[in-house]
DNA sequence: TATGAATGAGGTTTCATTCAT
DNA sequence: AATGAATGAAACCTCATTCAT
């Protein structure tokens, strides 16, 4: 009734964020998550029931912002007129978001997640992959996406872009020139697009 | 004459592989170390003087091991007539690699090896990296593959493989179909080759 | 001019009163005795310096009111003419107190008092003790009581109560029917009664 | 397998016993237990896997020695003609075991055994009860033992047993003199004796 | 005056490491 | 040489106490 630091959670999401992000969830001390929020160790158990608690909280968090920034990308700017235009509009979904919050991305990308995640931060995980399945098969039945198994295309093009967001740690990706960045784009998009048949 | 366990640092080191791939290395105690290899705890430390030095011999010997099938894949069948040819060879090298090394290879694309790396380990880390990009240079100079900075490029090529590696786990690359593996090969080569300016 | 919650200090020890009977000092949190009390947690603090000072406080409260119910009892019609008809005094006292008090009788029967009585708590306990011993004494004077160590009956007496108020938690001694209640005081006499030698 | 301190979990047990009985459960810590028993923090957890679990071992060893040293009196000397011999049996089994173990005989007096007790440790707790109970009502049919409910009188009779363990404190049973032992057993039969109606 | 969010010392529990066997 | 029971430092978590509101 009476914080006296606001959104303490948020602040204890962000900071555990950028600690996994760094030094995985298990290599993260409760201590240092309380350190980088700048609040006492206790306070954590105020607002998550456990370290594991906060984990999934920080997942999913993660996951949701990641899901937002892609359907504002998609949404943006009315109906796309082209799968080229679309793929456009997924690079700048998870480029805008991977600039925002850098460890966030890694965080999610990060592949043991196993040994904290509870059920409710699985399904989450399961939606990017199943929005850009759905769009790699439009593709493929428009004829500008390449034949393929699309959670193959898929993983194929999202490591592409994650090696690039590792790559630039820890900068973040605001430090690539627009001109890099746009280059990689392209790099990607061939990843995906189907070639005409000289 | 001959020791009744060979080999136990091997032992040791695969079964550390297997348990830092899964669950990070922070996550991984000793004793469940102990038991993947089927030996006693305190056996570990005839052979390694702590977790740290183990957690850094499965990373060189991983690392080293990529190298050597990366080093025996470009040597196969004598010089490379092209640039396509050679990427074909790096193909192969990564792919018979994490075939046969599953674990190794996700352990390997970790981010978060900063919290046990020994210096001497960060600079074996480099190398792949090094030949890769050296290959994109001459790629570029050829013009065959596209303009831009190499470790950019290596990073979004080998961030794709990562991607299908970590896909098709546990079952491992082998469980994808030839056909599947070879239309991988020709979507990472467009991500890296420059299209003929029409 | 009316402060508007009358005797807070009151409410907080029968809070903590009932709390400790049920869980232990150590076993009762600060939180839960405020909660019970219907107030905040700082609350406590204005009324009492510490958790040792609260329990010391509900210790000295309880041991008091038990003196005082059987002082009142003791008072009760004029001069008592016999020794069985003081015992039944007592009786009368402790059966009163541990009928409106459950909490507060177990309470102070617990043993484990040490890890934070005060010295002038201390002093307290003793009191009921001494009381009892003396009566013990002039029944044995007087012939009426068996022969021994006087402490040593005043503790096989309140044990033998204590036993029958333990039994009748926590509905408490209330629903004991009254017939039950005489033969226990009955018996109780037995156990002190020294019998005619035929 | 190779065992350097024989019997640990018993000397465990023993000091935790030892410790809850004058400081209560929740009141003891784990590094107390440890060093009372003389091992180090860390080897109670590979006996028992929380405070909890400790709690309720303790409790039930505490339990069945006394259930055994009452089984082992009541079997002795061939069958007892009498009830005041039983009686006498009985007296002998509580009497031996709380001078043998005086702290564990205190111990299972407490009343806040709720906190921590698993159920099957409670099933355990109701067996005394019930054989005491058994003989009572046996003594009633007899006509030797007064009126009455049995669980009262059995309340009555240990807790006026207890009361004298308590006050012997922390001398033990052993410090009192058999005749002040003697007097106490024929005070508490004449608790439960029926007297003849003149 | 009363509150309860915030704190950190201290409790419980884990686990890398040692060492008697 | 190999083992795993024992250890205690360090991890997670609780709760008595404080203090801004």
């Amino acid at each position: 009734m009476t914080p006296r630091k606001p959104d303490l959670d948020r602040l204890l999401i962000d900071a555990a964020i950028a600690l996994f992000a760094e030094r995985t969830f298990e290599g993260t001390q409760m201590p240092a998550v309380a350190q980088r929020a700048g609040v006492g160790v206790g306070s954590i158990y105020r607002y998550f029931p456990s370290k594991e608690a906060l984990g999934n909280a920080a997942f999913q968090h993660a996951k949701r912002a990641l899901l937002d920034a892609l359907a504002e990308a998609l949404a943006e700017g009315g109906p796309s007129g082209s799968i080229r235009g679309e793929f456009g509009r997924f690079w700048r979904g998870f480029t805008r978001y991977a600039s925002a919050n850098p460890d966030a991305f890694v965080f999610l990308e990060h592949q043991q997640h196993d040994t904290f995640l509870a059920p409710d931060s699985r399904v989450l995980a399961e939606e990017i992959d199943r929005i850009a399945a759905d769009f790699i098969e439009r593709g493929q039945q428009a004829g500008e996406i390449r034949d393929g198994d699309a959670a193959q295309l898929v993983a194929l093009a999202i490591g592409a872009f994650t090696g690039l967001v590792k790559l630039q740690r820890p900068g973040g990706l605001d430090t690539l020139p627009a001109e890099d960045l746009d280059r990689a784009e392209a790099a990607v998009w061939d990843l995906l697009h189907r070639k005409a048949t000289p």
